[in-house]
Formats: structure tokens, C-alpha cells, sequence
DNA sequence: TCTTGCGATGAAAGCGATTTCAGGCACAGT
DNA sequence: ACTGTGCCTGAAATCGCTTTCATCGCAAGA
């Protein structure tokens, strides 16, 4: 592997100067310049990353941690970062967070020991004074994904999830629903009680009225959709439709559904909420409330840039829901 | 951010007594040992990544480019090497590829410009030689995952995706169909044409002839799988089954099938390839053949973990396939 | 008592970049 | 011809760690 000390001495000129060629920092004469660019392809010389991070303290990589990479959830978000990162040569270092708390500070500690310029982080096991003090008081810039935090909102990007929530209610009383239930994930989360609340603001609107017996509590996975729906079947029968906190939970609980003899969206409809793919393969497909996943991540790593270079990009930091109509919905005809 | 020196005079001793007590490198006399750590705590002190980088020339992360990290099927895979690397105190470092050969390239590049320790490479657009040659003359250990390149197998890990072809065959086989048509994934992907050699074979050995009008190419997604099954239709009515070589063309498949009126499994049998969580989510639930997506990437992470500590951790390069049955698929009867 | 040997520690030399500071050179102005 | 002004360039310090090599002290052996 070449060092600047052979690019320099084969074109006869100083390692400062084959440096400020790279970077650009000062002006070099055009012919010394030359001959330092055909030094450089010459050698095929790359320039050491240890060596530059210790001398500028830069690592031109940015830290990710999201609860699993691999889901299909974050992963859309992930893309959306690396998307970024890579137009302006930054690279991703991610690490799961598991939504465990423990595991989450772990893992932010880990990337910031690898000295990464900056992290995205969504966190949903730390606490927000965690956060605050990890934004505030931390060693690199921090962006935060998918919570809103009132004392550090400028470094936040979100959904409205109320918004979305009062979207899926209403979009379900436009179709001539009354008897609308909601599954929502665990309501220690901030987005899970948003979409709660956003569902029972539209209910009330209309004058439906909010009946808490048609609110089950669940965990956004799968099988507490199916299990929460089997709570729903038994203590109001009577249900139209019913609103998933979750796109992962309405599949569950179009399992359960259909293992009752229910119909849907004929007998009753449904509704999920984030539009992760798999919504499209579901039978019916899955009408739901679309979160822009890949938008919030390039707005993530926007943010996260203007705060590393100082520039004044132009980044959304709360996005609107919006509906996706699919076929699991059905108008009451009565 | 308190540094060795630092933490060298707090305790007392010289910042080479400091770098042994953490590093372990050289046995330290207990009561010094103890300052020293003391010492440490009390500065909260983290060794600074670049200066142990440029020491050492190892950085303790590991790079991973796959075809997208936002896929169901990729990211199960960088899940299994995310959970190795990270029970071993390293970190990874990601970057897509995009299934470009241009654009892996750069990937690599980009990734070994970090100076990562290692890399795990899954390409699809780069040729043989140029793997043969990263592997070979490359500054750093490589494995490859889902490419099984003869000159190099000791550093791939793969599936028999031969074996897998002829398990799905045989299954359909078994169940009494004769008339079995495939869709393969674009035929310049080894895996696509391992799989449609098994499905060759099996049926050649059944007996039930091999015929090309049941066979048509396509692209591994969705659409793509739509419309070879529209085609698949047209020139072969007759058919029974459908193997697919993916799970979301499978997917594609089974929308067009419905649209043309034909039931899965009632009329047309269906059974796919990947069981990404997909699968289990389709109506009927896809009848697929499994591939132990986090298990290869723990095995292609400690196969790299091998190549870097030279240690001998048992590695299994070639993964068999495995038959997951659910609903896709019914017994022909006459 | 004097060596010998060994374990524990310190001093100092890198690792390979960036960046400050100063100097050299050419050119223009007087 | 001399000085001032800028533009280029080089020398050298610096970043924070690891690691080699040397040294010191002490116990054991002669």
C-alpha cells in the first residue's frame, strides 16, 4: 500500500503538498499539480483512513442504529440514509438496537467509539432524557428517527402520527363504518399512543363516540395482531372494521379473521398503517397509511449533514401520512 | 476526550503500562493494573479508534456489501453477520451494491478505503475473475455468500441451489403433478440456473420429460414474475404447478394466476424458493424452499473471523435447502 | 557478596496523514 | 536596483496509540 511519503517523493514534491492536491485546501501551481495526480494513479495510492481520522478527527462515516436492520421497516429507512451517505462519500456503520434500552446505549457507544462523524438513532427503549443528554452532551452530532422529542425537536424527524391515525378513522367512517376497533402496538410508545389518539379524535369528530372496549393494546408483531383480534371478536362481535396500529399486526389479524369465518373485507374491513411491502402481497392487499420510510431516511441523513458541514439544506422534519387504497376496506351498504 | 497520556499520569505510570493493562498484550503487576483501570474509569476514558487504527492497522469492522440492505432477503443475511461481529467486538460497515457491476465495484472500494479488517462480499454483477482477483491479491480477507466460484470455493459460502431446484421438483412430483412448469431468475445468476438444473433433473429422473416451452426466464421480482406466469398461461394452459426461483416472483405469480381465474393451490400448485417472511404471509401461505438466510451469514462472518484471528471455528460452506410446506400446493387427484 | 536472570516498567520510535508557519521566488511598483 | 506583495511550496509539529528495546530492581544461585 503506498503512503503520501512515496506519491511525494515520486513526483518529486513534498507529502504537504500531495496533500493539499487531495484535498484541495490551497491552491497548487497546475503543473506540480499534474504530476502529483499522475504520481497518485501511478502508485494507485489511497490515502489511510486512520491516518487522516487521527489528523483531522474525521472519519467520513456515519453512524446507524434502528431497532433491526433487517426488517423491512427500517431497513427502508437504512436505504434511505445510504442513499445519502454515499452522494456526499460517506460511509454507514450501523449496529441494532433491538428497542431494548440496554442494547440501544450499547450500541451507541460502540459507534461513537469508532469515532463516527455523526449517528442517526432510533431509539425506543432509552429514555428522552437519555436522548436529550445524548444530543446535548454527546460527543458527535445526533439525529433522532421516529420520536419526537419537544426539547430537541430541530434534530427530530418524524411522522404525524396522530395525523395518520385520525386519516385511518376517518378514511373508515367515509365508508359508512361506526363500530371501528383499533389495535394499537405497545402504548409506552409515543407513535403507538399518537395513532390511538389520532383514531379517537376522528371518532369523536364524527360522533361516533370512543368506546374503550374496542381498543386492544398489542406489540406490533404479527402475533399479537392475531391474538388482540381474537380479544376483539369475543368482546365486541359487533365490529365493522377494525384499524392496526401496525401493517405486521393487520396480517396477524387477517389470519385470526379468516380462521373465524370472517370475511374481508366483506365482512369486516381493515386497515394497517405504514405501508411496509408487504402490505401489496396480502389478500386482500392491505389498504393503509403509508409512512414515506426511504423519504424520512434521506431527510435523516440531510439533517444530520447540515449539522456536520454547517450548510442550510432545506430538510422536512415531520412527514404526512398518506393513505393507500387497497382492498381490504369495504363501504357499508346497509 | 480524556487520552492515554492522560490516563497515564492520573495513574501514575507510563502510557505503554496503560496501552498493556487494556490491551492485555503484556502481563502488568496487579496494584498497578488496578490504578491504571481506576485511572480509567474516572477519565472515562475510550482509546481513540484512528490512533489504534493507524498503530495497529486493523480497525475492528467489517465490511458487508450486499445486492440492497433494505431487502427481506439481504438483510436477513447481514442480520446473521451483524449478530457474529458483533459477539466479537466488531463492527460493521455497510454499502449496496445494487447487483451492478460498476457500481459493486465501487462499493468495495469504498469499503476498503475504510480500511476494514475484512470483507463479506454477495455480488452479482462483478465476473468471476474479478472476485478470484479481490480474493486473492485484495488487502484484505474476503468471503464471498451466494456465489460458489470453483477456484476459490474455501472462501464461499452457498446454498445447493442445485439440491433445492430438485426438492421443489420433487415435491410437486410427489404430489402427483406431471405438467410442472418454472420460472427461472435471469439465467447470468449461477443460482438461477443451479435451481433450474435441479428442476431438470428431478424431472428427467421421474420420468415426466423435460420440456423448455415450461420454462420461462425471468427477473427475480415481482413483476417479473407476473408476467412470465401471464406467458406461462398462454403457451402452456395445461400446466399444474409452478416452481418459481424466488419467492417474490412466486408472489407475482399467484396475483396473475388469481387474476386469470385459476386457484392456488385448487387449480395451479405453486411453490417458490428463499422462504423470506413473505412467504408465510401470501394467501395460501407459499409452499417454499428455505434457505437459512441468518445462519449463512453467521457462517460467512466466522469463516472471515477465521481468515482474520487464524483461528479454526468449524464452518459450514454449503447450506442445504430445506422443504417448507404450507398451502400452496395440492395433491393432483384423478 | 557478586552475578545472573527475570519480571515489570519506561522511553522513544514509529504509524501516515494534515496543517501551521515560514521561506523562496517572481513580479510589480517606485 | 530595491523593496513590497502574493503565490507556492517545504519543514516540521502534531494527532493518540502500540510496540520494541532498554533498564531497573529484586530474588535466587554461586
Amino acid at each position: 500500500m503506498a503512503t503520501i511519503r512515496e506519491v511525494s517523493r515520486l513526483a518529486r514534491v513534498s507529502p504537504a503538498t500531495v496533500s493539499r492536491v487531495l484535498n484541495g485546501t490551497t491552491p497548487v501551481a497546475p503543473p506540480t499539480r499534474e504530476r502529483v495526480l499522475q504520481a497518485v494513479a501511478a502508485l494507485d495510492y489511497t490515502p489511510n483512513a486512520f491516518a487522516r481520522g487521527l489528523a483531522t478527527n474525521r472519519s467520513g462515516g456515519i453512524g446507524v442504529t434502528v431497532n433491526e436492520v433487517s426488517s423491512p421497516y427500517f431497513g427502508a429507512f437504512v436505504f434511505g440514509v445510504e442513499q445519502v451517505a454515499r452522494e456526499n462519500g460517506l460511509h454507514l456503520m450501523v449496529s441494532s438496537g433491538f428497542a431494548d434500552a440496554q442494547s440501544e446505549r450499547t450500541s451507541i457507544d460502540f459507534l461513537l467509539s469508532r469515532r463516527c462523524d455523526g449517528l442517526v438513532v432510533q431509539a425506543e427503549g432509552l429514555a428522552d432524557e437519555d436522548l436529550i443528554d445524548l444530543v446535548r452532551r454527546g460527543p458527535a452530532p445526533v439525529v433522532l428517527f421516529g420520536r419526537a422529542v419537544a426539547e430537541i425537536e430541530d434534530v427530530c424527524v418524524v411522522m404525524r402520527n396522530e395525523r395518520g391515525g385520525a386519516m385511518a378513522a376517518e378514511y373508515l367512517l367515509a365508508h359508512g363504518h361506526r363500530r371501528i376497533a383499533h389495535v394499537t402496538g405497545p402504548l409506552s410508545f409515543p407513535d403507538a399512543r399518537e395513532r390511538l389518539q389520532g383514531y379517537r379524535r376522528a371518532l369523536e369528530a364524527a360522533g361516533a363516540g370512543y368506546d374503550e372496549r374496542y381498543v386492544v393494546e398489542s406489540d406490533f408483531r404479527e402475533e399479537g395482531g392475531a391474538r388482540a383480534t381474537a380479544r376483539l371478536l369475543e368482546r365486541v362481535p359487533d365490529l365493522t372494521a377494525i384499524f392496526y396500529g401496525n401493517d405486521q399486526m393487520a396480517a396477524g389479524g387477517m389470519r385470526t379473521l379468516r380462521e373465524h369465518g370472517r370475511d374481508v373485507p366483506g365482512d369486516v374491513s381493515v386497515i394497517g398503517f405504514d405501508d411496509v411491502f408487504l402490505a401489496r402481497y396480502l389478500t386482500p392487499t392491505l389498504t393503509t397509511v403509508r409512512q414515506p420510510l426511504i423519504d424520512m431516511g434521506r431527510a435523516a441523513a440531510h439533517l444530520l449533514l447540515n449539522r456536520l458541514d454547517h450548510k442550510r439544506r432545506e430538510v422536512v422534519h415531520r412527514f404526512d401520512p398518506e393513505l393507500v387504497e387497497r382492498q381490504s376496506v369495504a363501504r357499508i351498504v346497509r
